[in-house]
DNA sequence: GCCACTTACTCCGAAAGTGGAAATACTTCA
DNA sequence: TGAAGTATTTCCACTTTCGGAGTAAGTGGC
């Protein structure tokens, strides 16, 4: 049998649709002249996809001069992706359509913990529940979870997770899967974070780091413009890191004096309580911040230059164009100040020149919004699109 | 017109050639096997290659239960390339067949001092002697410097560089092409080194820091199997990084207390001479431990540690597999003992357990090592089989 | 309001790349 | 010695792809 159609092709149909989806591509000229593809081609392949049921023509564009394009975007039918982020307190859930564009969302209160299996399947009930909320709901194509702890790259297992108590070793993939037959992608909340604060807006930066600082700190590291996740998928993990010159507190993991022990939000409310300042907790000490609290305001400054120190080291040696600060305490103008000064203090200006520090864009979205990336992205990949065709 | 021959092919005629370069292919079947081509196909690009003289057959390979493979190799007669690595006060030239084969090595005294041009038009005599050497030359492909001291990566000059007095702005490509018309690649040779070492031996790893330590320290590093650059081409710049705990010794960029200032082979030479002990350059101060001097030994081992403890933050950051230890003071116990007992104190078991600690392999030839495929993956490079292909 | 011009898209024929099957070359293993 | 296995070549049919011509549908000048 001579080869069947569609399998060799030099441009394959994911790639076009990734044109489409990630705004790149808005018509047929556009995937001629993105791919380098002859304008037949091309459009041969627009109309594959939208035979397909993938892609759906919506009018005409602003014309250039000449005939108008015909607007070319994702349909948003063809199905659905789900986007979790779980917090120590919280999960966030988005459901979008395969344009991308959010059809439902929820916010639970959990316990991490309550353990794995207790948290998913809250979390699942909500996602079935909020599916089921929708007219004639497409099916569910793909489901990315961020945790708040370190993720193996090679098992998809959480690993030593200090703020997921019973959560070591756990499959959260497995689990969901119980439930919900989808593929599954676990991943790091602060790697999700800077990949959604990478999507966000404008021009993305080819290397970027994204430090979260929240109850805990970490941090997601893009290089080459994806992500980076390290050998064992523990890249950016820097709640560990010894801080310079900073007081022994001792920490979790049974050093002292880690960035996680010295300058994360639970160390801040901890040192607060110390000096007889009760806060309940990071929001309620950032409350106490914007009331001009003195010694809240010196601690968290003293907590920028901290983590600006050990930024500074990281900077030096991966010299990224951005720096993004985001988690919780990127709301205090004094910690964001003690980064920046530590920085520029401990970076030479070849480092600095280049290097643009800013806080966050899309704040507290970060995590869900790289979550739905990672979901349309799995949705949407060579192999997902093989394993769907091949169903049919 | 039809399509031109050639420009359609899914698989590049670079991409078959880089197989048979790298030694992943070596004969027809192989390139089938790794291209996913059909043999039929895989057949007439090798036929090709070497109809254009890029490749030749070499007898046959061990058969492995059937007819035995035509054995591929590049063709050595298709041109040449130059790796030159510029010390302080050596310059190390090597020239190689387009089969990856050393024809030719120089070592030259030189003076980083004397300047750009002086330095360079000492090292191009030299290239043009070791080239003239040889019987019936084949055409020089392409060359590539390495530099000790950070390179642009958008402009390719050479910027702030300690070490190299009035090399700063210098366009070391611009200045080899008055006197040798052929792509020039200038890069910073601790990043050459990394690729020295990346590229010699065994499996080579995905994700890799090199640390050179000389008379200066500078850095290499490996992302997702490719020299990681960062935005301005400074990346594993970490010689300015300030060492926790260390002493204020005031450094060549105003600050104090860094690392280049603290741990280097130079920063050690002046610490033993305010004690008392005269040590002529780096390589005195080695043959002292060698000889197992005390201070110098203890002075080596604090080195080690300072430079380990930086490596610390770099690793639990980076997440890589391994990590390479190169340049004069690798050779000493000492201060790879140091290196070694700091990463552990001060990583987590997480970042320790996948990581693989060792001394490089390939010592002091890793910068040329490293070069010679930076030469040869330029000429090789589609872009350059165009345009040699378009001067026919 | 007509006309030149630009841009987007479609139809058509031709050439080239591609893979499958079958044939051939050469070797190991039983 | 033959059977089986691997490497390579030959032949052929099938796609894919492109370029060019043609059509569609706007803009802007006068």
């Amino acid at each position: 049998m001579p080869t069947p159609a569609g399998d060799r092709s030099a441009t394959s149909p994911s790639e076009v649709l990734a044109l489409v989806r990630l705004g790149r591509a808005t018509s047929r000229a556009d995937v001629a002249r993105e791919t380098g593809l002859s304008a037949t081609t091309a459009a041969a392949r627009v109309e594959m996809l939208i035979r397909r049921g993938w892609l759906v023509e919506t009018g005409t564009g602003p014309s250039a001069g000449g005939r108008p394009p015909r607007r070319l975007e994702m349909r948003g039918a063809a199905g659905l992706v789900v986007a979790v982020s779980l917090g120590e307190r919280h999960a966030a859930i988005a459901v979008l359509d395969a344009a991308g564009r959010q059809v439902a969302e929820r916010h639970l209160p959990i316990a991490v913990s309550d353990g794995p299996e207790a948290v998913l399947r809250t979390v699942v009930t909500a996602v079935e529940e909020a599916v089921a909320g929708l007219d004639d709901a497409p099916p569910l194509l793909a489901m990315c979870v961020g945790v708040p702890g370190p993720v193996s790259a090679s098992t998809g297992l959480v690993v030593s997770p200090a703020r997921m108590p019973g959560w070591n070793g756990a499959d959260v993939a497995a689990i969901v899967r119980q439930w919900l037959p989808v593929p599954v992608i676990v991943q790091n909340d602060a790697n999700l974070m800077a990949l959604g604060e990478h999507a966000a807006g404008g021009s993305p930066a080819e290397q970027m780091v994204f430090v979260k600082v929240g109850s805990g700190i970490g941090c997601g590291v893009v290089a080459g413009g994806v992500l980076h996740r390290g050998s064992g998928g523990f890249a950016g993990d820097i709640s560990h890191t010894t801080v310079p010159g900073a007081p022994p507190v001792p920490c979790s993991c049974g050093r002292v004096g880690c960035l996680d022990a010295v300058a994360s939000g639970a160390a801040l409310v901890e040192q607060l309580a110390e000096r007889g300042v009760p806060a309940p907790d990071t929001e309620g000490m950032l409350d106490l911040a914007r009331d001009a609290h003195p010694l809240t305001t010196q601690l968290l400054r003293e907590a920028g230059g901290s983590t600006g120190t050990v930024l500074s080291t990281i900077l030096n040696f991966f010299n990224p164009e951005r720096l993004v600060i985001g988690g919780h305490l990127s709301s205090a103008e004094a910690f964001v100040a003690g980064v920046r000064s530590a920085i520029y203090a401990q970076c030479p200006p070849m480092i600095t020149d280049g290097l643009e520090i800013a806080v966050s864009r899309v704040g507290q979205q970060a995590a869900v919004l790289g979550a739905a990336r990672e979901a349309l992205d799995l949705a949407f990949s060579p192999e997902q699109l093989a394993v769907r065709a091949a169903a049919r």
